[in-house]
DNA sequence: CGTTTTTTTACGGGTTCTTTACGGCGGCGC
DNA sequence: GCGCCGCCGTAAAGAACCCGTAAAAAAACG
């Protein structure tokens, strides 16, 4: 809208694949700013203060999550991290250091466009609104700790609210189960995750239409979940 | 609107974050006062008399909150408080010592700019009107110190006053046991929340039409209670 | 001294949280 | 292809906690 031309920080050491997201990213009229490795990566971070940052995290000097950490040390851009498969457990630290969404290789232009939209999307909007989120036929004001559905009042328990909000903070992320679990039961919870199972349930059976097919409350499979809320 | 300039105290260390708050308030024609640390606010608060405080919670020398209460001590300004941390603890802690409104790191300038207008607002209307509340039958006049019931004079307590009052500050909002202990009974007390569930009990008996399922003292399950009043 | 108000004590019922158990689905090795 | 295993969803029961209610004792008040 207001911003032109956002501009998007690539991490990557692979020339195939930087040429790759170079040609994606810039046929949809995003600036790009590339570099080859971590250190550089940070530096050009600090520089050119991108709209976004997707990070590869097999990098030749240092760790990509390392990268993450030192990023978010001052800012809160949107990160994007890319990982091979087998690469499964440092993504997952990955966004426990504080990235935001994972693309696993390989990977075609179609998702890694939309998930580059989306993470914009939630840039600008987590900037400026106000903290009800619309999820189909139920509103939840995060502040007033109040939900509607079809405008009668439905009754959230505190941990059922804490999730919620928890979510809600990294609207249309993905927040990992340690994430979860350390914020709501404490640090010393972070290894049992059948309680999200079970709180997951209640909090579908309660906001979406359809439990069993969740539109909202999605189950990244290994990682985490996404709260996904419509439009303002 | 009367005021030319509301001025705004704005305490934080981070000199990014304080440019930010600098441009975006006085784009607004707020008067700012800045402090780079928790000794300095403590001490041009007292010098500026500003008519808003905002205070990041992670401050160098000693903590926000404690920097809250030292502000509570003589003055009733609204405190809005600046937080990266996400846990619920700290978020609690601060509005116990006395902050109104709480603002979670990442923001944008839309919802900077909404929780000042809304603190101000309220501080000129409990200022100035005189604040009278309706819930169904029941009127409650908290300068007057009088409540009616159909027209007929309804007596309260002075505890009873303390709460509603303290309710009623913080309409349709939830406020949590420890606040509601501390500003009635003191901080000695934050523990006895027997206290509440019996006073509780007595305002519905006298305010509601059906103190069975009332509908205006309403109590959220582990966390306080809330007052709903009616349009007015 | 009598009344009002506050504090103390006790109990029952309901909600919420935790624990435990089972079945399905998909990947992975054999 | 087949069975194993990890991960997820579902269900239900037990424990823990919170809340409302009542009533008596203590304190404050005029």
């Amino acid at each position: 809208m207001t911003e032109p031309r956002p501009t998007v920080l690539v991490i990557e050491d692979q020339p195939e694949i930087r040429q790759f997201l170079r040609s994606s990213l810039g046929a949809e009229g995003y600036r790009i700013v590339e570099s080859p490795n971590a250190r550089r990566g940070t530096i050009d971070a600090g520089m050119h203060k991108p709209d976004l940052a997707i990070v590869d995290l097999g990098l030749p000097d240092f760790d990509g999550v390392e990268v993450i950490r030192r990023i978010r040390e001052w800012s809160h851009i949107p990160i994007i991290v890319l990982s091979a498969r087998i690469q499964e457990r440092s993504k997952i630290d990955a966004l426990d250091a504080g990235a935001d969404d994972y693309i696993t290789k390989p990977f075609g232009v179609g998702e890694l466009l939309a998930r580059v939209r989306v993470a914009l999307r939630h840039a600008t909007r987590s900037a400026s609104g106000s903290k009800v989120i619309i999820l189909g036929p139920t509103a939840v004001d995060l502040e007033k700790r109040r939900a509607t559905r079809d405008g009668n009042e439905i009754r959230l328990t505190p941990i059922e609210l804490k999730l919620l909000t928890c979510l809600a903070q990294h609207l249309d992320m993905v927040v990992t189960h340690r994430q979860l679990l350390r914020e709501v039961w404490g640090p010393s919870h972070e290894e049992q995750t059948h309680y999200l199972r079970i709180y997951m349930r209640q909090l579908r059976e309660k906001l979406e239409t359809d439990p069993v097919q969740p539109k909202h409350l999605l189950t990244e499979t290994g990682v985490g979940y996404r709260l996904v809320a419509d439009e303002g």
